[in-house]
DNA sequence: TTGTATGCGTTATCAA
DNA sequence: TTGATAACGCATACAA
């Protein structure tokens, strides 16, 4: 019965509001969310004295009393990886204006991981999941499934979305890159894989599918490793495949921080680029154009893969699902110097 | 007096794990947060009733009832900016364990951005708020004065701490820089800034310094732009640099991407590093000791400072505010090829 | 269009 | 050490 000091530190409340406005609790909460309900005179007295009383929402009221956050999850496996780095802002940049947080949570490529986080991410009742590839653990793949909010699985697309899919298939980039460097008139063209994680594994795959279709095939000229990538990294590689194959004449990295150390490799070793060995990486950072020489790469969209997640989830949530489960966001390649053997 | 449906998708509860234990609801919510205040009994039948029922606390109840959540606020001016990127990895590997969760948001290097951002996070009640640089406007200091919670700033340090401080100073850095390639023979040392943030200012300013003191600056070694930093950017700068002043014999960079620039550059330009230009980086990227020529550089500590700023907000939590509350990480000059002019 | 009563899941308070 | 009760600040259901 004693009028207890507010636990909150006196912060207004909608009550404060609603007093000072001489209306209802209620209809500031409806003045504030859904303003064309909510008469134009109220409405200005309201705004009024939210702005005198400097009142700000209290975000976990709200989701406690809606049941439902104004967050959306997201599960990324690096966040220095500059390919997931530029989604992240991707996302970010398209949630910023209106009422959504961001919950970012790094997976360090695992499924455990993953599972985990997802776990507690969905203890929030997010109002949406974006998740990185299409190779969830079964459990995680249950309680994305049974997760009563959009789910957007980003990077890669595959026929079995749980719910929504953007991104793009690094089989066909794979394939891509190294049929370009078979037509540059390469024939023992190496692979150079760091980190291979389901992406890189799939790369591969469409590396190997193209040096099959052409006869060239040899599984001495795969090398990888589980190590995360860098440009360290990209440099011991190659110098491990050239130990191993000393007639290499083409290289596809993995992606562009293994490419830039091969071509820093080839500047100390004297190695001609791309006449003695030419060198195609993925992702196209925009370092590889300025690189000496430019670097063929396989241009791939992540901040656009950002924007469309976060574009489709909310899609979703307005209860307009778009009629395209899958978005195909493509890659493009991009031929430079590290591959032009004509002159 | 009806029955209401469950509004929250049929969860447990705290209530249904107390019933299952046969206890309070309250004791239940002790044996979760403070397991040492229960008798070992009871504290086990909770136990089992939680795993039997998978119950999850729910954090926005948690946060609205202690009026406090178990979040730590990040601001960054960049999500894509490497440097940033690894401070951020440092803050969530040192989160991932404990019950706080992070909510990170970009502030664009704006200052207004940054307030905007501030006034969103402190209505969650943040357990503590980390935010980068010094430089806060006027307004954001004094809401960060009066959040009753743990303040570290970071990156940089300075006199005047809202309340801790972990970096270190970019003055020194970019006098040690400087220094460094007086003292390897550099004459006409040009100075290359992107963005030119107040961090980037202070590393001019200590160029400017260290030149002054040696009695070689000259405002036409000065080239920056307001632009974000690239590599493709630290191309184009050393191009100005060089027309406007031919006869450089050495470039101080904002960071190593301007550097890494100004390398591919010489390449392409058929220009010696170091014997005809030096070159120094700031940062020290990883790449830095791969390239060709290998990159002196400004080696800082990211990771770490992620790391140290959560330790001194945790410590802070606990009670046991750090004796220091300006922690110098400091930074070491990593001598390479660019300006080794020596052979 | 607006308001009243009630509940969201948890923790603080106070008493036992 | 444990529990009953009352908030926490807001949104839902329903009525006016």
């Amino acid at each position: 019965m004693k009028p207890r000091t507010r636990r909150g530190g006196g912060r207004p409340t909608i009550a404060d509001v609603a007093r000072l406005a001489g209306v209802g609790a209620i209809t500031v909460s409806r003045a504030l969310r859904e303003p064309e309900r909510v008469s134009e005179t109220l409405r200005q007295q309201i705004q009024q004295a939210v702005e005198e009383l400097g009142y700000v929402p209290d975000p976990n009221a709200r989701a406690l009393a809606s049941a439902r956050a104004e967050v959306f999850g997201v599960l990324v496996p690096s966040l220095t990886n500059a390919v997931f780095a530029e989604v992240v802002r991707g996302i970010y940049d398209s949630l910023s204006d209106g009422p959504f947080r961001v919950q970012l949570a790094n997976t360090h490529y695992s499924g455990l991981e993953e599972e985990r986080l997802l776990q507690l991410f969905l203890s929030q009742r997010p109002a949406a999941l974006i998740v990185s590839g299409i190779d969830q653990t079964d459990t995680s793949r249950r309680l994305l499934e049974t997760a009563d909010c959009p789910v957007v699985q980003i990077m890669e697309i595959g026929p079995d979305p749980i719910d929504m899919m953007v991104g793009f298939s690094h089989l066909e980039g794979g394939r891509v890159a190294t049929n370009h460097l078979i037509e540059a008139g390469c024939r023992r063209i190496g692979f150079l894989g760091a980190r291979m994680d389901p992406r890189s594994q799939r790369r591969l795959a469409g590396y190997k599918a193209a040096m099959k279709a052409a006869g060239l095939f040899d599984p001495r000229l795969v090398t990888t490793t589980p190590v995360p990538s860098s440009v360290t990294l990209g440099r011991d590689l190659f110098r491990d495949a050239l130990a191993k194959m000393p007639s290499l004449d083409g290289v596809f990295c993995n992606n562009d921080d293994i490419a830039l150390g091969v071509i820093f490799e080839c500047h100390r070793a004297a190695i001609a680029v791309p006449q003695t060995i030419s060198v195609c990486g993925f992702n196209d950072l925009d370092m590889m154009q300025v690189a000496y020489p430019s670097v063929t790469s396989i241009r791939t969209h992540r901040y656009e893969i950002g924007r469309q997640a976060v574009g489709m989830a909310m899609a979703a949530i307005d209860g307009s699902r778009p009629e395209n489960r899958i978005v195909d966001l493509g890659f493009e390649l991009r031929r430079r110097e590290s591959t032009d053997r004509q002159n």
